[in-house]
DNA sequence: CAGTGGTCTAGACCACCAA
DNA sequence: TGGTGGTCTAGACCACTGC
């Protein structure tokens, strides 16, 4: 077989090749990615596309290695990455994963807060409230929206050891989360986002956290049985699916008596 | 060239092969590691011995790849393991340097604060204290020294656009910070970790952060300019050099009415 | 132009898993 | 035993940098 130098993308027999990204028509940077990048976006396409579920296991690298018509080294290359960015989780001997917050040994991925002291215990959650209702303004800029379009909002408490620890508010874009109930909420056992992932085909890739301190308000106290004003950690999350669309907004409050956010540097 | 079973260690003419880490000497799980891994350990010994200094070349990967008798491929995937956990940066047609806190285009690279509007400016420091004392027990068994031991205390505002924004306390072993003044930090410019390489040639290579929300107390309030009791985030970092050996102790006091701890999950 | 990292291939063999 | 991911090699060529 002839070389193909892989400035010139899949060519062949690859059928519908996606294009790499925004050109200007004839600009001076080519921006050509080399074939590895491409053979990523197209597990990528597939991945976003359903056509292998969380869960499953997507075809052995010899197999994609002749559907794209490349050697198995480049789509090996390819999958790295995926695997790096916790899209897909490889199993020697078995094969290839679509990663899912559900069956992850990893639960709850994406909750920093641990205890002071010993293991994290189950959570206890408590919905208070699940209503559809109109995006402000802050909600839709951050999800992308127009003001007024229809959002879910959920507001929730989790409590450690009978401890209430966690006060959640949740904005989801109304259209994918159609049906969303607090019954729902309330009877799925594991990660939020593992119920998202079966029942409404969303899968949570990344995030972006922004946290600050606060004083608990009068409700808010309540709600966490602190005194009013005590300092309270604000986490203000923005999830993504692929493609970077973001898909959910949350402010999490977390009591940092007995827990506290860890995170590492590298 | 007879092929090398890559469990076998490096075998042939590598001189001192630093063992495979700790085994159970005719333990059920033999535990050795590919070669490339320990092509990736030699390369970690050199760097922590000192032969190349930080903003330095390592030699090109063909002379590493000869030097220790494997391929070059074998080389390329030690390094780039090392790349991923920023030891080392790679360029493109100049060579592969090893990372520093100082010439890095991400500077601050532990300081996750970034203000709510607008681009991160320059900070302005002010030495507040910076004595020799004796280990607190906390701090000693943070930095795996014994309670009393020599340490070196600094405290200092950090102000942007000048508004006192962080208080920090930083606790460092006496040892290998001997002749720590805060002369020497008020003088430095750019990131203190810079310092801390050139002058002590201790390099940061990761950190673990407890992130809290904490009530300012009144020493603190009058530092940072804010009224008593008003929230303030609470780092609490562990620096690490080489081998996971701790090497700083922080404590840094966020105002987060203007500035946010900013959290990428994946 | 030579030297460096970056990509791609083809082929061999190893380690793990399930049937 | 066959299939899957994991390691290793040898060699070719591409892209970027600096002399």
């Amino acid at each position: 077989m002839s070389y193909i130098r892989y400035h010139w993308g899949p060519s062949h027999t690859m059928a519908a090749t996606p294009a790499p990204s925004a050109d200007s028509p004839e600009g001076a940077t080519p921006a050509f990615s080399p074939l590895y990048q491409q053979i990523k976006g197209l597990i990528l396409q597939s991945l976003q596309a359903g056509e292998w579920k969380p869960g499953e296991a997507i075809p052995s690298e010899m197999d994609l290695a002749a559907r794209f018509r490349v050697s198995q080294g480049t789509v090996r290359k390819a999958i790295d990455e995926l695997a790096a960015e916790n899209l897909v989780v490889r199993r020697q001997g078995k094969g290839t994963f679509v990663a899912t917050h559900a069956e992850q040994h990893v639960r709850y991925r994406f909750l920093k807060l641990v205890p002071d002291t010993g293991e994290a215990g189950p959570a206890q959650r408590s919905i208070l409230e699940c209503r559809r209702q109109r995006a402000s303004a802050e909600v839709a800029r951050a999800l992308q929206l127009r003001t007024g379009d229809s959002v879910v909002q959920v507001r929730r408490v989790l409590s450690f050891s009978g401890v209430p620890t966690i006060l959640e508010d949740m904005w989801l874009p109304g259209n994918p989360f159609k049906g969303l109930t607090a019954e729902q909420l309330d009877a799925h056992q594991g990660p939020t986002y593992a119920l998202f992932e079966l029942e409404f085909g969303v899968r949570m890739v990344r995030a972006e956290e922004k946290i600050r301190a606060v004083a608990a308000d009068a409700q808010q106290a309540t709600l966490l049985a602190m005194p009013e004003g005590a300092p309270l950690l604000s986490v203000e999350r923005l999830s993504y699916t692929y493609n970077d669309v973001p898909m959910e907004l949350r402010r999490g409050l977390y009591r940092t008596d007995t827990h506290h956010y860890r995170n590492e540097l590298n």
